[in-house]
DNA sequence: ACTATCTAGTGCGGTATCGAACCAAAGGAG
DNA sequence: CTCCTTTGGTTCGATACCGCACTAGATAGT
């Protein structure tokens, strides 16, 4: 039989960061010029999980640090896509909706990746990736809940 | 029964892009201060796929841009990990070798991420990553054929 | 209440990424 | 050969990303 070892993990992620790095080509080869993938990511965000989140909880969704998330913000914000209200509950914090603008913005790109994807669903039909998600779900709340562990306990798990 | 649409697509897409990101930050928490994944993936593709490839090549290989390829070797070259050698076939070309260095410095980073490693294939075994990458793979190679690389040549062929 | 600690968000500086433009060499057609 | 197109690589400018340091407000302990 075959040995498994750590070589097959390193080509599990290389496998996903390239595929992550494919579907950010194609959808910011349909994003206006001056767009990335950032951008539209956290416009999804707050369609998909709701809005009125403080601008910390979306980074940590997105496991990016605090900083980049308030630069992603402040240009949704000059663009209109989104609007920051006060926080009643936390006079520090800030409060993140999706604006009209921004639900259209993201409709239209949607709607423009129709063709992308029904390439997509040809070569790899939508069996897989009912067969594909549940696994990638599992690894990527493990991940999730994992982070910030303290390096130097790792072994007292395998032991 | 659950209708399949778009909306799989794109939750595969983003659970792809989430574990990207967290295991490229477990990587960067290991790579020295100053250094980021993309230069470790390259000394990765370098072992892995063998040294003496110019750059444009190895830019396909990751589905980036030739100026980002640039960038990164000339970072691993300053930092003495790899090499560049004029090619004999063509002249305006450069190979590109990894260093003994190179190879050190990829395995120490490779040892460093062992508990890690641990952790997670505790959690999610060899089975599941076996049972995955087949169709990761198939979706990668799909992906990768379908987008012949337009990014930065676009220009070029509609006139 | 008082103090220490923690948390939300921002400003700044440095690096990464990438598109546009450019140059030089290669390749093809006549 | 000459002309034209394509290709490998770099430079430049603009934006994205992120660590560090900081302020203001919240929270916990006593």
């Amino acid at each position: 039989m075959s040995e498994i070892g750590p070589v097959d993990y390193f080509q599990l992620f290389n496998e996903i960061g390239i595929i992550s790095q494919l579907s950010r080509n194609i959808l910011e080869a349909r994003l206006p010029p001056g767009f990335v993938q950032t951008q539209f990511s956290v416009l999804t965000h707050l369609v998909r999980v709701g809005d009125g989140h403080t601008p910390v909880a979306i980074a940590r969704a997105f496991q990016l640090p605090k900083t980049s998330m308030t630069h992603s913000l402040s240009v949704l914000e000059r663009e209109g896509l989104i609007e920051t209200r006060n926080n009643p509950k936390d006079a520090r914090s800030k409060l993140v909706y999706i604006t009209d603008a921004g639900r259209k913005f993201r409709q239209e790109i949607i709607d423009s990746l129709a063709p992308d994807l029904a390439r997509i669903a040809a070569a790899f039909p939508p069996e897989r990736v009912a067969r594909l998600l549940p696994d990638l779900e599992m690894l990527r709340k493990f991940l999730d809940a994992d982070r910030d562990w303290p390096a130097q306990d790792a072994n007292a798990l395998t032991s």
